[in-house]
RNA sequence: GGAGGAUUAGCUCAGUGGGAGAGCACUUGCUUGACGUGCAAGGGGUCGAUGGUUCGAAUCCGUCAUUCUCCA
């Protein structure tokens, strides 16, 4: 966990203030008394959640960025980094955030387009014989103006060069310098410098030496610079002020613009560029070092741009913050004299800020692990393998990680950087306080349990793509942990007599039981691929297929048979398989589903290990794979679904039973024997006669695919022109493929060019389709 | 101004060189001894437009359009 400075320390104000008192009444040792109490909430809190989450992390290692190892390290790298000459301290403009008092690094600020104008103001000679116009989106900052500054070559407003002119409506006189700074066809070619409240402005005005007073206060109210204007909030005060100097006919015109203004993403007030002193890191050679040493790997790779893109334009790194939560600076003065160090010597003051929480979050990856001590975690365990973030933090975080990583450990941090997306409303919009729009995981858990959310989260979300929360998915989520469930209940109840797992000689094995084991060998290979390139969603999906539509759809219920059958060996070896297969899945979806695999598992029987937790990841047994089973069950499964498919069309019940005639070549007569209970429990035959040939009659219905052609003698319900036109349509759709597969065969650079299995896999095609079309021919034939 | 996503079924989204996929929605049927949170069978898409590379492009490259995000 991290300290999160500004925002813990705005609600640990927010708590005073309701108790009718400030951090300023507490003192600070009080006030970092009442922040722990805090801290130590919310971290139970949080741990909380981590626990109702399922995060199976190392909680003994729980670090927190103020614990006092890693602020020894914070400490120490503050001062080898200054040192080292890459820390400095010195007055310069930074983004202050007005309400929470304090500056701001760059990329804390957020730009947004907001509404605003063009001033155009009248700045009078101090005769009153002419006027510059200056055009300005800030008027107040206006009495904070040190100069005006026209353009060497701007010839037809030379004679102001070196008098001076008033700010507007005052009797302050500012002087008129050149510059080729300034843009000649920007606004009106003129434009006044007021160093303390702009950053370009604070350049020029070092350069010419000007004075930089600020004309505000730190809570952006105005000063006494601001005359009359002095105590009121600054746009109460450019509001007052342009009516005032409307009314003084000191305005030229005002041009409504929209503009990007940068809004402090702490508390969301507009940014106010302030003149101050701090603290800032040097960030030139630490990020070249980083561009040219990093060796993470980003998932997905485009990311590596945007962390690449960031490094090479980066500019320094404001550190300091006028907070009291936080690492406090190891930096002390005496009068001008800087000390920086653990050591100060005798009346020395120590600085009273404390630095950005970014600052030690970078050093997250070694100073958990008890650098800058030579410490046993730190040799084991570093540099680490993944880092995974949300690709909103690859700047504050991932960046910062890596360049201090190389500075002070000499390594990239860890291997990989795995990037997600961010979770966004129904309507796709990012959830947000001031919309209302964010789901609370707690609720989601409270309603559907927390595997619901988790798996609805991973199998739903793209590598590095934005996740749009959807109710439907959710609750789709939740009915496939429903199905698990019955599963497991399903073969819990089919235990019966079984005394122990059986050995399973892929020799002996029935063709469901041989074609289930084949099948999860195949998932398990893409399942184990999947994860190791963390395609989570794709995992997910390979397992959910091979549960839903192969697990239970039909080895369970062809396995029901045996289960339910009197061969006893036949139904031990059934629940063998049964129980080894889904201990499997439960294995495989444990990661996404922790809660209810790890309760499934602890309830089955011969389990081979505590918890699932701690169980081996299931292995590879590769004589298990069996490809002709594969394509036998598969030829099954084509019979079945199309019996049901012709029941469904013709509107026959899918229970009535009904008489099949199956024709198919002699060699193939031994495995449809052998499948004989099996067909005709799924096709509800009342008969099945298996034929080497058949004469079709005009009232049966043929249905023909490969090794075998069926037919049901459906009586009236046969309309002959219909199956006539069924059977042209089949075999119009076989010529389209012939010829697809005929034409890239014919083709020679298809040969010459195409990988060999490709050219192999489309011959074996064509031979099928050939085949097929063939009999589906001679069927027409034959019925006409 | 710079960079990067997205554009695929009614909706929300996967797929990233070899015959278009999922969830939900939709149609038809089902008191099938695990599950109606279910079962069975279906319908639905010139994969934004256009040019190119390739034996072959939804997938790679160029241009354009629409849209979102980040940076300045």
């Amino acid at each position: 966990m991290d300290h999160a400075g500004i925002a813990t320390q705005a609600k640990i104000d927010a708590r005073l203030k309701e108790r009718g008192v400030s951090r300023y009444d507490l003192g600070r040792e009080k006030f970092l008394e009442e922040a722990w109490a805090w801290k130590e909430e919310y971290a139970e809190f949080i741990r909380t959640q981590w626990e109702a989450l399922g995060l199976s992390v190392d909680y003994d290692k729980e670090r927190f960025t103020l614990d006092e190892g890693l602020s020894e390290a914070v400490s120490d790298v503050f001062i080898k980094l200054y040192e080292r000459g890459l820390i400095y301290r010195k007055e310069r403009i930074i983004n202050w955030d007005v309400e929470a008092k304090t500056a701001l690094s760059n990329i804390e600020v957020e730009h947004l387009e907001v509404e605003g104008a063009f001033y155009y103001f009248k700045y009078y000679l101090e005769d009153y014989s002419d006027y510059i116009l200056i055009a300005t989106t800030r008027p107040e900052t206006m009495f904070a103006d040190t100069a005006l500054m026209l353009h060497p070559e701007d010839k037809e407003r030379q004679h102001f060069v070196g008098k001076r002119v008033f700010i507007p409506n005052t009797k302050v006189a500012i002087p008129v310098i050149v510059d080729d700074y300034v843009d000649r066809e920007f606004g009106t070619g003129a434009v006044k410098v007021t160093p303390a409240h702009d950053p370009n402005d604070f350049v020029i005005g070092e350069k010419h030496g000007l004075a930089m007073p600020s004309c505000m206060h730190e809570d952006g109210t105005m000063n006494a610079m601001a005359f009359k204007y002095e105590g009121m909030e600054r746009f109460a005060c450019r509001k007052a002020l342009v009516q005032d100097l409307k009314e003084a006919n000191l305005v030229e015109k005002i041009e409504n613009i929209v503009h990007s203004v940068g809004h402090s993403e702490r508390t969301g007030v507009i940014v106010e560029p302030r003149l101050s002193m701090q603290w800032f890191v040097d960030m030139e050679p630490l990020a070249k070092q980083a561009l040219e040493q990093s060796t993470a790997k980003f998932v997905p790779s485009r990311f590596e741009k945007t962390f690449r893109h960031w490094m090479e334009t980066i500019q320094d790194w404001c550190i300091s913050r006028q907070l009291w939560w936080g690492h406090r600076i190891p930096a002390y003065y005496k009068g001008d004299e800087v000390y920086v160090g653990t050591n100060p010597p005798a009346g020395f003051i120590q600085d009273e800020d404390v630095l950005d929480t970014w600052f030690s979050s970078a050093l997250w990856p070694f100073s958990t692990l008890g650098w800058p001590e030579d410490s046993a975690d730190f040799k084991r365990y570093y540099p680490t393998q993944t880092m995974v973030t949300g690709y909103d933090i690859i700047f504050f975080w991932v960046a910062r990680m890596i360049f201090q990583a190389l500075e002070f450990t000499s390594q990239t941090p860890f291997e990989k950087v795995l990037i997600h997306g961010l979770i966004r409303d129904e309507k796709g919009r990012k959830m947000s306080k001031s919309l209302g729009n964010g789901v609370d995981p707690m609720d989601i858990k409270a309603e559907y349990g927390m595997d619901t959310l988790r798996y609805f989260l991973t199998t739903n979300s793209a590598p590095g793509q934005d996740l749009r929360f959807e109710m439907e998915k959710v609750e789709s989520s939740w009915n496939y942990i429903n199905k698990l469930w019955n599963i497991g209940r399903f073969i819990l109840m089919n235990l019966d007599g079984m005394s122990a797992p059986v050995t399973l000689d892929p020799k002996d094995l029935t063709l469901e039981n041989g074609w289930i084991l084949s099948r999860f060998e195949s998932t398990l290979e893409q399942v184990n691929r999947t994860y190791e390139t963390f395609e989570f969603a794709e995992a997910a999906h390979q397992l959910y297929h091979f549960t839903w539509e192969e697990f239970a759809a039909w080895y369970i219920e062809v396995a029901k048979l045996s289960l339910n059958g009197e061969d006893e060996a036949l139904r031990n070896q059934t629940q063998t398989v049964l129980l080894q297969v889904f201990t499997n899945i439960l294995k495989c979806l444990h990661p996404f589903m922790p809660f209810v695999t790890e309760y499934l598992y602890l309830t089955l029987p011969f389990k081979d290990a505590e918890s699932i937790m701690i169980a081996p990841w299931p292995k590879h047994n590769s004589a298990y794979r069996n490809v002709p089973v594969e394509k036998q069950f598969e030829t099954l499964r084509t019979i079945i679904t199309q019996v049901r498919h012709t029941r469904n069309a013709y509107q026959v019940s899918p229970s009535k039973p009904l008489p099949f005639i199956l024709e198919a070549d002699e060699s193939l007569h031994a495995f449809y024997n052998n499948q004989r209970s099996t067909l005709m429990f799924f096709l509800r035959a009342e008969a099945l006669t298996l034929v080497s040939s058949h004469l079709p009659k005009d009232d049966e219905v043929s249905l023909i695919g490969e090794g075998f052609k069926l037919f049901l003698p459906l009586g009236s319900l046969v309309d002959f022109e219909a199956e006539k036109l069924r059977l042209n349509a089949e075999l119009e759709r076989l010529a389209q493929e012939i010829n697809r597969a005929t034409k890239m065969l014919e083709n020679p650079q298809f040969i010459a060019k195409a990988p060999a299995h490709k050219v192999a896999e489309e011959k074996e095609k064509l031979d099928a389709y050939h085949k097929q079309h063939h009999a589906v021919k001679q069927q027409l034939e034959k019925i006409a």
